[in-house]
DNA sequence: TTGCTCCTCACGTCACGTGAGGTGGC
DNA sequence: TTGCTCCTCACGTCACGTGAGGTGGC
């Protein structure tokens, strides 16, 4: 049986999420009726390392929650998982592509100030710089 | 004198937006003392409509509010504004090699998993297909 | 007794969205 | 009177990090 940091240590997080973990219900530990400590067995080690191992995947908590619900049913959660990775790569895809656009205009931006001087505000105009992305914005 | 949601209509934006904007200073109208409503004037239009282009570029409302304050003194936000845009193309590039190496580890695990049957969980595995993830995974 | 770890709230992060409950305007 | 808009809290989102204030273990 580990505590906090043992268990912590085992999977290579800090103790403050092994407690997060433990407040959402992702890791359900025995307490010590002596103190309150948590108390973590092997089998934890093992799921708190799924967890960040399909963190890593993009999964998030909501969705590793469900996995771990269906496969303590005894069900394969394998189908279930397949599906998820689709839709995680899909938006993942919206992601890149959107963070992608961004960096485009921020070089762009870039480049087209290095031409320009810094001018004093106004009324009409806050920071020209930034005004003048107007032109290349997309948004726009 | 503009409400809610006219200044909102002008500048492309929802009404609970410009709420929140004042609820965080970002604007800062006048009120009718009559009923409490909120009064913009056109400055708030340039101020908002200034505010989401910045948003576009990837600067935060916390750099943003900077860049105003600055404006306002009367200085030239400019200097500041290429600093932070180095800085946030900087960061940019880190958070898409990160979402590029994602987008690898995810299409490389579905590939894996297309030979691959789906498992019964036991003790020790929950999801083989998440597990076998460890061998591509440079964070494993 | 010291120093380390443990405990439980509870708030902060980022930029809003979404009710809840109530009121003014036409 | 109806229907639309306005108002102010206050909580939810996502996955933790960070104090605050107090206690057990060696």
């Amino acid at each position: 049986m580990f505590t906090v940091s043992e268990l912590a240590k085992r999977a290579e997080v800090t103790p403050d999420t092994v407690r997060h973990y433990v407040h959402i219900g992702m890791l359900k530990p025995e307490r010590n009726p002596h103190n309150g400590y948590k108390l973590f067995t092997g089998k934890d080690v093992t799921r708190l390392r799924f967890i960040r191992q399909a963190q890593s995947l993009g999964f998030t908590l909501a969705e590793i929650g469900k996995i771990l619900d269906h496969s303590m049913v005894g069900d394969s959660p394998c189908p279930q998982v397949r599906e998820l990775m689709q839709h995680r790569i899909v938006e993942n895809k919206i992601k890149l592509d959107a963070l992608n656009a961004l960096q485009t205009r921020m070089e762009d931006a870039l480049l087209l100030w290095k031409a320009m001087p810094n001018g004093q505000p106004d009324g009409d105009s806050v920071c020209h710089l930034i005004e003048s992305v107007t032109l290349l914005n997309p948004k726009a």
